[in-house]
DNA sequence: GTCACTATACCGACCAGTCGGTTTTCTGAA
DNA sequence: TTCAGAAAACCGACTGGTCGGTATAGTGAC
């Protein structure tokens, strides 16, 4: 049986949360706690200050990429696929957490425009070890970006049919014919 | 020659350049009247409020888009290239507004939501004239929205080599390559 | 006179962060 | 097993500062 979610888990979660449906600007303090079902003072208590926070999401981030490098190095041959795919799943918690994170570097959050330099660099290492082609691999991780990009966009607007998994599925076959 | 900008220009030009390069937070009024070389009053005799000034971006970019898919229409054999090439000139009048009116609609902005999706709709439908296959359009706008991504994450990070026009090139070559 | 501002002062709402105090949970001796 | 005391977790009022918006007196060009 899984353990309920700790405290510092939920307030992460609400930053996160907020972050994704409402913006960088609606991320108060109080909102977040709100959200976690904490008062304000309990959040202070785990996080000092909003960076504090924020660099916890940072960290949630790089543990969330590293195991899904580990996932795609584990299967070269559907790596490509796999990074495609899994760019639409926006619900998952790499995802969010992938577009939080987005969102804060957006506002000229430094250390989160690091932080996704770096998950960009890792991801492109280990397309390049499954497909083993340079511009194959820029392709690919331009689909996932523009992908990613479409569904975090469905803030309040109607869902782009670019995101409809079956149409993915039918482009993903058209990047199969491709020889390289 | 040109004529210099008008004072209502420069305030729009001020609000899209600061959301640009410093996000939402971060376009102030007084921020955005200080870029403009305006004073605050000098701000709210032209636009009564925050959303005039957001009102006026909105009404940019749908002008910019006109004239874009006009461009497309215009040369169907090259509106693809030209679309994808297009969003890597991250410093045309068309590409920074829409970075801008980007950077509201994820700030939970209805309604910049909605013309982003109207924009969307725009452009499939002239690129489904000229290519005349749906999942090929798809794929295209996707690249396109990947590219545009990468370019508009740039604040503070270092350009992503996806973002390099010879790679752009050579992707549009392979993409090419698909018959469908 | 009016247009297009400048300069400055101000208000109310909101927000990050602080602080004193309270409740809950853990710990270990009787 | 009980219970005192310590530590951890949490509450909510408060502070200082920022921001959007309003108001107003004044200035130079036409």
């Amino acid at each position: 049986m899984a353990t309920p979610p700790t405290t510092v888990q939920r307030l992460i979660d609400a930053y996160e949360d907020i972050l994704l449906t409402d913006g960088e600007r609606a991320a108060t303090l109080d909102a977040i706690a709100m959200r976690a079902g904490v008062s304000k003072g309990g959040l202070t208590y785990h996080f000092k200050s909003k960076d504090e926070l924020a660099a916890a999401l940072f960290d949630r981030l790089r543990l969330l990429v590293d195991e899904d490098v580990a996932i795609m190095r584990a299967d070269p041959a559907t790596a490509a696929t796999y990074y495609v795919t899994s760019s639409l799943d926006v619900r998952s918690p790499l995802e969010r957490c992938n577009v939080a994170v987005t969102r804060l570097a957006q506002g000229s959050h430094p250390e989160a425009n690091e932080l996704l330099a770096q998950c960009r660099t890792r991801w492109f290492e280990v397309l390049m070890e499954a497909m083993g082609h340079e511009d194959m691999v820029h392709l690919v991780m331009l689909l996932g970006d523009g992908i990613y990009f479409n569904a975090s966009l469905t803030g309040t607007g109607a869902m782009p049919a670019e995101t409809d998994p079956a149409t993915i599925d039918r482009i993903i076959a058209l990047v199969g014919t491709i020889r390289y």
